[in-house]
This record gives structure tokens, C-alpha cells and sequence, in this order.
DNA sequence: CGGCGTCAGAATGTATACATCTGGACGTGT
DNA sequence: ACACGTCCAGATGTATACATTCTGACGCCG
């Protein structure tokens, strides 16, 4: 086992393996459909069949594989549709952490959190146009949603959303991409702002229905985008997983 | 491996550890915080540690499992406020699937489906007393929400909805169990299966926003009648997982 | 006395041999 | 030609030995 390793993220080989045939899968390496052999995988990546068992059982937890009927796993594949509902559920489900935060009542320390991300990506948003002010709202746009998965208190909610959220084109932060000009782009960055700093607000003022219809709303941005080559295609047409 | 099976459910050692598992956690016998360790579990159910960890891993997709940060699992504990949240977050999910199935129009087969299922609900609903006409309810209940989870043909809400009333306690049908008198639980039926017939009514007539609400309304039968004992106390008290 | 390195033991991580299952190719009988 | 059974290759299921990692207790040193 002294030959150099191909993947150095992690430090076991589970890890590894994991984050390897997430990413080829995400990346569209591996096409949605294919069904996943588990001596095939562990003899390419020069490890023995149980942390690749392993590591297929993680990603079927994340909802990257699905379980075949007579055993092993299978790339989930993703329609067109899939991805619409994936982001509509998205909208739902954060829906609902904003309308519960405001009806039970922010905790004020992470009320305070959100409103600094805001008020950081307020600092730069509305003037923005090099690359640098478009990563840095990605990264802070994610911050603002996972403070708003936060922001209710529940776990079960927040748990919810975590796994909606990991596939990769009901990410908040994947609108970003594919954007053809920055135009578009700091456009949708301007309402999405303006959408943020309107969902703070009617959370603190306790205003649930209010904040619940923002969020969604909200959410629809991601729907924007969408390459434009599959919006006229059929709902039954596979979908890259990747953006 | 000639000795007599504890377990016959399922043909392999791994179904069986799982359902063996899934059942102890589920009855409370294993209490929620409970490291589970490979080694004592495999002796107990005198197998190796290798279909232990494929059971343990499947309950951790199911959700009655976590992960611990150090490797292994432990039997997710939830508190009493994460089975109302477990219970509102079915409404909300019921209520995306209504919605979506009013606004994008229903399957005619799917929507007859659902609505022979109400058909015989109403056929001895109303004036039901025994016990059979009891667990006749509880499963055609059951029935009908799976109905209504593939009302809209969205697979992405049908899975995040078969996830959520994987917890025992969020079942539709869960509202059943712990009735205290036939009487109460007679009037439960019957406001049920009044809400099934409108949701049903709802969907047909295109009408997005009364289905989603009456889902969710729904939904909170189940809350009416958790442990009367419970409902006093602390949000983190932690609370069986059974019925 | 308090902080910190060290070590033992127990847990998970990994490799591998063997067992079992499954599905399709092939032949045989009718 | 079709139905059926057999068989085999290749897949997953299982057991087990060994490697590694983690944790907590103990004792040394400052």
C-alpha cells in the first residue's frame, strides 16, 4: 500500500472514495443511471471492496445513489423536472424555517448573525462588478441560507434542508453559475438581496405568511437560470447532476 | 450456520439485523442516545460485523440512525419538539403535494385511485365502532396518503415525503395508536376523512392554495393526541420514538 | 497541584477468502 | 418454435484476520 495515493482529501480511504465518486458523479463523469460494480470501482482506485461499499452507502445517504432491487447501487438520475422540483422544495422548505422563526420567535444571538451577513453583502452588492465581489456573494449567500435554516431552532427542519440543499443544482449558491453575462448576473444578485433584507424583516416583525411567500419566491431565482437548452425539452429528459 | 434463526424476516442477515435493529428502536427498548457498537450487536445476533454495519448504515439513511463524529452510530434522539416539528413538516411536504397536484393537474388514473380509496373510507367511517373497522382505517388511511404523495408525480417529493413518515411518530397513522377512548378516536376519523374528501375536492377543482392548507391542517390530527404526559414538558426532554 | 505525553485497550477501518445469489446463455424436450 | 431446466459467470453477501485510530487513565515532569 506504499504507491502514491490518487486522491489526498481525507484521511481514510472511505473519505476518499467518498469524496472521489462524488465528485465524478456531480461532475457528470459518471451519467445518471449507471449502475455502480463494486470490484470495478475498488480495483480503479486501488482499495479493497469495503470502504467502496462504504462510501456507496454515504452517497445513497446524501440521495446521490439510490439502492437497485437486487442489491448494490445505482447513479440516481435526475430529470428536468426532477431538478424544477428539487428547487420548488427547496422554496417550500425554507419557507417554512421563516415562517416558524417568525412565529415562534428568532433566537436573537442567530438573528443578529443573519442580519450581519446582510449587512456584509450589502457592503459590496450593489456596486459589484469584478469576479471577486461574485465569489465572495456566493459564499455569502450560502452563509445567509444556511443562518436561515438555522434560524427557527429546529433540527429536524434544518436536517431537511441540508439534504435538499447537498444536491448540487438546488444549491442556493448554483444560480451563480452558467450565467452568460455579468449583467444577469448582478442583476439576480441585486434581487436576491433585496429579497434577503425583506425576509429579515418580516421574520422580526413576526409576520410568517409574509416570510414564508418570500422565500419561496426567493427560491425561484435558481429556476431562472436554467440552461436554456433543456427548457423546451421533454420533462422526462435526463439532467446533468452538475451545473 | 445451521443454528435456528432468531429473526425470519427477510432472507438475509442483513435485512434481518436491519429489521431486528429498526424494530428494538422503534419499541423504545434501545433508548434514543444510544451508542451502538459493531462488535456486541454481531454477537448478540450471532453474525459478523459486516451485515451490522449494513443494517446500522441503512437506518442511518432512514434517519432513525446518525452518524458519530468519530466513526460508529448512535440512535437519534428526538425531543418532543421534534416530533411536532417532524409532524408539521409532513403537513408542509402533504401540502406542496397537493398544491403541485392541483396547479399541474392531477393523473385522471392517479386521481381516481385516491378517490376509491376515500370511497371506502366513507363507506363505514361513519358509523364505525368496532375494532375492526378500527385497523380497517388506519391502513386505508395509510393508503391514502401514499395516494396523495403521488398525486403530483414529483418522485423529488414522493422520497423527501416517504422519509418523513418513516418516523414512526409522523405517520399518518400514527395519530391512531394511544387514543385513549373509541369515542375520540371515532371523532378523529371523522374529521379526518371530512379532510380527505375536500383535499380530494380541492385538487380536482384546480384549487392550488385550499388543498395545501387543508393538508396541512391535516397534518395536525396527529398532534392533537400526542402523550398527554408530554405535552407539559420541556422542548428538550427527549421522547420515546414509538407509538 | 496542574498540564501534558504516553500507553493500553477497545473501537472502527481495511483487505481478503469464501459463500451465496442472480440473471442470462444454452441446450433439451415437447 | 416455444417452454423449461441447467449451468456458469459475475455480482453481492458474509466471515474473519489484521491495521489503524481514538479515548481515557495513568504517571511523569514542570
Amino acid at each position: 500500500m506504499g504507491a502514491v495515493m490518487a486522491e489526498r482529501r481525507g484521511s481514510t480511504h472511505t473519505k476518499r472514495a467518498t469524496y472521489d465518486l462524488r465528485h465524478r458523479i456531480v461532475q457528470g463523469e459518471i451519467p445518471g443511471g449507471t449502475r455502480l460494480y463494486e470490484v470495478a470501482l475498488a480495483e480503479e482506485m486501488n482499495i479493497s471492496r469495503t470502504p467502496v461499499r462504504e462510501a456507496m452507502s454515504r452517497l445513497a445517504e446524501e440521495g446521490l445513489l439510490q439502492r437497485a432491487p437486487g442489491g448494490g447501487f445505482a447513479v440516481r438520475s435526475f430529470t428536468y423536472r426532477d431538478v424544477i422540483d428539487a428547487i420548488e422544495l427547496r422554496g417550500v422548505l425554507e419557507g417554512t424555517a421563516a415562517r416558524l422563526a417568525a412565529e415562534r420567535g428568532a433566537d436573537p444571538g442567530k438573528l443578529k448573525e443573519i442580519k450581519e451577513i446582510s449587512d456584509e453583502i450589502d457592503s459590496f452588492v450593489w456596486v459589484a462588478e469584478s469576479a471577486r465581489d461574485f465569489d465572495r456573494y456566493t459564499e455569502l449567500n450560502a452563509a445567509f441560507h444556511d443562518a436561515l435554516a438555522a434560524l427557527c431552532g429546529s433540527e429536524i427542519v434544518q436536517a431537511e434542508l441540508r439534504r435538499v440543499k447537498s444536491l448540487p443544482f438546488a444549491s442556493p449558491s448554483a444560480f451563480v453559475l452558467g450565467q452568460a453575462d455579468g449583467d444577469a448576473a448582478h442583476r439576480a444578485m441585486i434581487i436576491g438581496q433585496t429579497q434577503h433584507r425583506a425576509l429579515v424583516e418580516a421574520i422580526e416583525a413576526r409576520e410568517g405568511a409574509r416570510a414564508e411567500a418570500i422565500a419561496r419566491e426567493h427560491a425561484r431565482i435558481a429556476r431562472e437560470n436554467l440552461d436554456p437548452s433543456e427548457t423546451g425539452r421533454s420533462a422526462r429528459t435526463p439532467c446533468r447532476v452538475s451545473r
